[in-house]
DNA sequence: AATAATAATTAGTTCGGACTAAATTTACCC
DNA sequence: GGGTAAATTTAGTCCGAACTAATTATTATT
């Protein structure tokens, strides 16, 4: 274990991770989106992490960028801070899903190892989020995902929603509102074919939800 | 409220205020010590925050810095965050006294003042810190301590001990190993006048202390 | 009061990481 | 297959915050 990363490489090799985990590179300008930051910016700081040593990026131009072995570890040692974070702000300081992600954000780079595992020790290990992400192990290694998103789904198939993934603030209180939360049994009554609609029910309550909602929704077909 | 002072500047304040607590400037030479950078660059950064509007520490050539009054709050708002922290990773997560100090150090910028207030909440308000530090009020006012150092007191005078200033974490654990903690009851049995050692019992234990040590720990006299 | 020692300041560089503006690829379309 | 639009890269600049080396002030000593 080398350098210790500054928390730029760090926010760059997590939202490389993110936007490859669908197998395709990180473009640059995917990247300079979801950083808020310049493209030309990512191009140069791409081009210095493709050369660092060890390379934690794999980059050729115009190409995009995959993470290395050992840009992946340090994405996933970020993502478990993170993950980490969330599940024990909201169990024992009471946040809601809602609020998490800005304070997690900053404090995800600077809490210690030992800081990590005592959270994680004392809230018995969670394998989950609040959002019902996973959280990468003590190892590095992130478990197999089989769920799809709600969007595949089609009317009187019965899922129970895994995870909630990319939603904003407002979006997480109104899918709460639902009761459209991981571990929730849910219906789907009706899909529109033009505007992909689906018509979902959970418990009591059922609401229209468009594509942009139901492919931040991943469930296990049951 | 022009917030978002650099961590460099929140370190800054802080130890001015460490160092301005006895009525002092802060040396240039003593500051660059505490934050563990050259003596040029404090001066660099001295001669910005005394041009900053507003000022945050009042600064002429050569005569070391105060603090203005938005300093002083701003150095409160970083100090109590610290202590909170401390006090929280102690009771919560199992730290030690002696282990509380680094993680603290970091953590104590970048946490929301929402982070700050749940914490205060969920134990309660506390008032002082493991070391027996007094947490500057949610106003950013500091109690006013009465204490005296330990190395004031003579044989036969008995003492609460009310904290431990400026000790590292192998002082600490030596202290522990006394019964030298926050709120102990103890007695001076000796002193020698040439080395200002003083002999301390506290419970069943007693010990020989230098004035390095006795310097260092504060008491209420009884 | 002159000088030596210590403290503090200035000047000039460096480094990480952003930015803008300009140049260059690549992608798509007729 | 040429021509434009979009994506990306390069070149040059800036800012914060550190550093070293050289200079100046302050203080302590005789
Ligand atoms: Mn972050
Ligand atoms: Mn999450
Ligand atoms: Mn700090
Ligand atoms: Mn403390």
């Amino acid at each position: 274990m080398e350098h210790t990363l500054t928390i730029s490489v760090q926010d760059y090799l997590k939202h490389i991770y993110e936007l490859t985990e669908n197998g395709e590179n990180a473009s640059t300008n995917a990247l300079a989106e979801k950083l808020d930051v310049k493209p030309a910016s990512v191009t140069v700081m791409v081009q210095k992490l493709a050369l660092s040593t060890p390379a934690l990026v794999e980059y050729q131009k115009h190409q995009g960028v995959t993470l290395t072995k050992e840009g992946r570890k340090a994405a996933l040692e970020v993502i478990r801070h993170h993950r980490l974070l969330e599940t024990w702000l909201v169990r024992t300081l009471g946040y809601s899903w809602d609020e998490v992600h800005e304070d997690a954000e900053r404090l995800e780079h600077v809490i210690s190892e030992d800081f990590e595992r005592r959270i994680a020790a004392v809230m018995g290990h969670p394998v989950r989020d609040p959002h019902g992400e996973f959280i990468p192990t003590a190892e590095l290694t992130m478990p197999l995902d089989d769920s799809v998103p709600l969007s595949a789904l089609r009317p009187n198939q019965t899922a129970m929603l895994q995870c909630v993934r990319g939603a904003d603030a407002e979006l997480l209180r109104h899918l709460e509102s639902l009761g459209l939360v991981p571990g929730v049994h849910l219906e789907v009554l009706e899909y529109s074919p033009f505007d992909h609609n689906l018509m979902v029910k959970a418990g009591s309550k059922s609401a229209v939800l468009g594509l942009n909602v139901t492919h931040k929704i991943f469930v296990e077909v049951l």
